[in-house]
DNA sequence: TCAGCATCTGGACAGTCGTCAAGATTACCT
DNA sequence: AGGTAATCTTGACGACTGTCCAGATGCTGA
């Protein structure tokens, strides 16, 4: 507690810079941590291991753990909920769309699994955990948000209005790429190709 | 190593039964555990404090924690992979089965809301760690299996066959479940409803 | 150049973890 | 009933955890 007052203090006392920035850099090598070892093995020294300091700094920076880590989620609130909106803008059809979509599905899920691992391990640390709820279902909602826009753009490409409300729509699709998540890093080969053409076969059921 | 030969050399020496019955008894004590705190948070002292034995017990009937844990999630499969094997056998119609199937996904999602959470924390840990990984696909494909057959049976009354693999109907389905899990234990009212009204909204559009 | 403040290091702390083993307790067999 | 093996308790160990702090270091402005 004390420690939080201290903390706003130095902020307002100094150039609010430098010390936003190396919060960001600190919440950086956090995630970096998470995504590697998973939240029930992520330690502060883990995570200053990953950056260019000593565990001492983070508690110059952070209150306490729990204000690292909810910095943190928000931080990466940011590289998750607007990944598919080229695809939505750059569709000019919704045969183009589908394809799209299901390509960008499968193209993160190869490049980023650490990070969408991380995603589910928070979310799920939300059900037992009441310090991450309220941003965890900040960002489940703008993702939700993010397949919508998808689903809308298709109605329009097809003139017929969506057949399922946006939560149901966000549940589906996030559950296929759960599910091929697992699978691929379970190393079952070809997972991506299949989630790529399972999502262009569920859009236009629901869309 | 020398704990687990001897272990099995207690087994082969005695009645097994007795020492079966009594690891049964423990695994039973760590999912109670586990549920009520999730797996990052679950320690082997809680486990013993869960059941009528002292912390050092586990490890007569246990080599390490990741054998109790594995034993447990093996124990855990038995309870969760034939929960709607009733209501395919019970309904008589299309409709039936779809209302039913609702009924039963939001009537397990109230009463077992920590088991549920329980079970997706695993699944998740199998991303980041492998020990639980053979285990995880293992139930997992056991739960689409179950979900299939009530796609099956529906598919049967309504005379068309599916349109959808066994693969994408459940995570269709458990990224529903999931979704009405959060929103459950984030307090929001009626999403067991909800749950029950998509699920057979949804039923009818994959069969 | 030097004082003063911001920043950072490294170690110490109390607590918890998984693991183990010595000894107490219990149950079973002759 | 007595002895032996199975079962359980208790306390200890080293390692690791989050937290805190004294002091080293670096930077800035006079």
């Amino acid at each position: 507690m004390s420690q939080v007052t201290s903390a706003q203090e130095r902020i307002s006392r100094r150039a609010v810079d430098k010390f936003a920035q190396r919060r960001e850099q600190l919440a950086g090598s956090a995630l970096q941590a998470l995504a590697e070892l998973g939240y029930a093995r992520t330690s502060l020294r883990e995570i200053a291991q990953k950056s260019d300091f000593s565990h001492g700094v983070l508690h110059y920076y952070f209150a306490d753990k729990v204000e690292l880590l909810t910095y943190s989620v928000r931080k990466f609130e940011d590289v998750c909920v607007t990944r598919y909106d080229d695809v939505v803008a750059e569709a000019t059809s919704a045969e183009e769309l589908k394809q799209g979509f299901g390509a960008a599905m499968a193209a993160t899920l190869r490049a980023d699994a650490a990070m969408h691992r991380l995603w589910y391990d928070l979310r799920n640390q939300s059900l037992f955990e009441e310090s991450f709820r309220t941003d965890v279902l900040d960002i489940d909602g703008q993702r939700q948000a993010m397949v919508w826009r998808v689903i809308q753009r298709y109605a329009e490409f097809t003139g017929q209005p969506p057949r399922v409300t946006p939560e149901v729509a966000y549940a589906a699709f996030d559950g296929l790429f759960q599910q091929a998540l697992l699978q691929r890093l379970a190393g079952r080969d070809g997972a991506a190709d299949r989630l790529a053409a399972d999502v262009a076969d569920l859009l236009p059921r629901l869309a």
